[in-house]
DNA sequence: CTGAAAGCGCTTACAG
DNA sequence: CTGAAAGCGCTTACAG
């Protein structure tokens, strides 16, 4: 049957004259227009049935000079693989794949790392109607190309840039550290700690680890920050952080950690010094990742609404804005056993 | 400046003027053809940087008749959000992406649940060269309607189909419980169970429950099955069948179970049942999750390489074969605490 | 409501 | 080596 035959593509043409209408009425038909009587609608719905056809995307959009597609490009370190990238990358690009999904529009998928191969002019090509850039922080270049890229292109969404001056969506960073804080407190901490950062170029770490402190103090707690060192590997500088607050002598009963993969090398830490969690001490991690239901305990988290941050994503880049305004994605406690 | 403008496309035709060549010759000089005068090509080159301009992949596409991109689409469960899907899809969806730019392909991803809302029809539409499909075993539905897509529109690759009739590409389950059943074996464990399936809609789980079984009676080890129950939850399927094993009274000091997910639910129970892991019994997960690294004990467990799994699927859909050829990922140990 | 024609922005024979 | 022209398969004014 000519219909399955795959080497021969069956063009509109083909269903016309099936159909016994112009080749213009099958495009009308086909495309929904109201125009179209039912009836042709029917001949042209069942001709186009039998010959296996379907409309070809490339011609349908270049005449009507749209693409109805997204660009995602998921930025991770030069010469990682697929393993290495974040599990929270990975939630967040499902996240914009179904809201994309839900505005009938495709996703275009990219993983970028290699600064001499870094592209993102999807929109110049005709491939996309805007770009989202999400990944990890640690690939510097690859954010500034994207930066330049935002500059000259519209639009383009980001999340979690280095310096944060790109995020046009991110977590209610302000807004879970307070949470958090109200949280340890209602276990019945009263000596705090912030494993996070200052005056980082995580801007996101910054905000979460000032947000903690600030509300904290004005309950009237003592609190100290521990802050992250510069190294590769968040579980080690878990530890490393741990172990500074351990040497340090000082006391601490509640600790607060900006995110959770660093909790998960804190808590190794703490517990190999003997202090029981959450019975010495009390560990609140942020991102809600799932692998914190298999910790040892389990990590009680902030977890942002994935599926939501996907949508504001997707409509900071479908919308028009004049200036890029930036969307606060809400976070809940999620309470397991670590505090 | 024009080129900057984004409301005004600029074609190639704009190019051209400036360069004070043909259109033709544009074309040629930007798409690297041979034939093309290295002075003329030049003026090409600046003309089209200074006025911004990128070959509209729509027109290009349409004319050459091909696409250079990859549909792959991650099956997930009607209802489930972007957390819901299974790290493992997660992360051979980035060694497919990585596979695919490598060879120069872009790729387009969507996630499918719904099944009313299934689709498959990249290669018809024009919009790939081919299509792949992987993601959760646990919606028959979707992957009835894969099958059929792969019938009538070539070329489709599969990985982790539920019967496992159309896995082009999976883990090479055999090698991999071989190696279980012998790293058990050296740990000096001589009673053996595996938690895994026998005749279940899973081949996966089936190959590798019988070459576990077959090799250690092999060599001359007692082996017992549990079979895992139908339910939703793979960390809940691990703790019915270690709840199973533990009320049969059997003895038993070295477990291999199927997949990790299941594994982390199983060691919870044993545990609770004050089973140590792994001076009583040591346990092999199949996978190799990343989370297994935070499981209490870390997991040891057998990892498919990941990358190479994204090339074969990528490969399995750009060359051009007769008949669907299975092909093997490589498993290795990864040695962690549980056995 | 339907058809004939133009045109989206390219690539690629075909001439020269 | 370069240019003029055709054509990829659609959508959409423009007529009727």
């Amino acid at each position: 049957m000519d219909g399955q035959n795959r080497n021969i593509r069956v063009t509109s043409f083909d269903v016309a004259e099936r159909a016994g209408v112009s080749q213009s009425t099958v495009s009308r038909a086909l495309s929904g227009s109201s125009v179209i009587t039912e009836a042709t609608r029917e001949k042209v719905l069942s001709a186009a049935q039998e010959l296996g056809y379907f409309v070809d995307e490339r011609a349908a959009r270049l005449r009507r000079g749209h693409t109805g597609t997204l660009a995602t490009v998921v930025v991770r370190k030069p010469g990682s693989t697929a393993k290495d990238v974040n599990p929270f990358a990975y939630t967040l690009l499902g996240g914009i794949i179904a809201a994309a999904s839900e505005r009938g529009l495709e996703v275009l998928v990219s993983m970028q790392g290699e600064v001499d191969k870094l592209f993102g002019h999807y929109v110049e090509r005709g491939q996309a109607e805007g770009l989202i850039v999400i990944g990890t922080t640690a690939n510097a270049p690859a954010w500034d190309f994207f930066r330049g890229i935002g500059e000259t292109s519209q639009p383009v969404a980001y999340w979690g840039s280095p310096r944060g001056d790109l995020d046009w969506v991110s977590s209610d960073n302000i807004g879970g550290a307070h949470i958090a804080a109200d949280h340890l407190i209602a276990q019945g901490c009263t000596k705090l700690v912030c494993i996070g950062a200052e005056n980082s170029p995580q801007r996101q770490f910054d905000e979460r680890s000032e947000a903690f402190c600030t509300h904290a103090q004005s309950l009237g707690h003592s609190t100290q920050l521990i802050t992250i060192k510069d190294m590769q590997n968040r579980r080690e500088q878990g530890r490393v952080a741990a172990k500074q607050l351990l040497d340090s002598g000082a006391e601490f009963d509640g600790i607060f950690v900006v995110c959770d993969a660093i909790a998960f090398g804190a808590m190794e830490t703490l517990q190999e010094a003997g202090r029981s969690i959450p019975d010495d001490v009390s560990v609140v991690g942020f991102d809600g990742l799932p692998a914190g239901e298999l910790s040892n305990p389990p990590l009680t988290s902030l977890e942002p609404d994935m599926d939501l941050a996907g949508r504001l994503l997707v409509e900071a880049v479908t919308e028009v804005h004049d200036s890029p305004s930036v969307r606060r994605v809400p976070v809940s406690l999620v309470k397991r056993v670590s505090a």
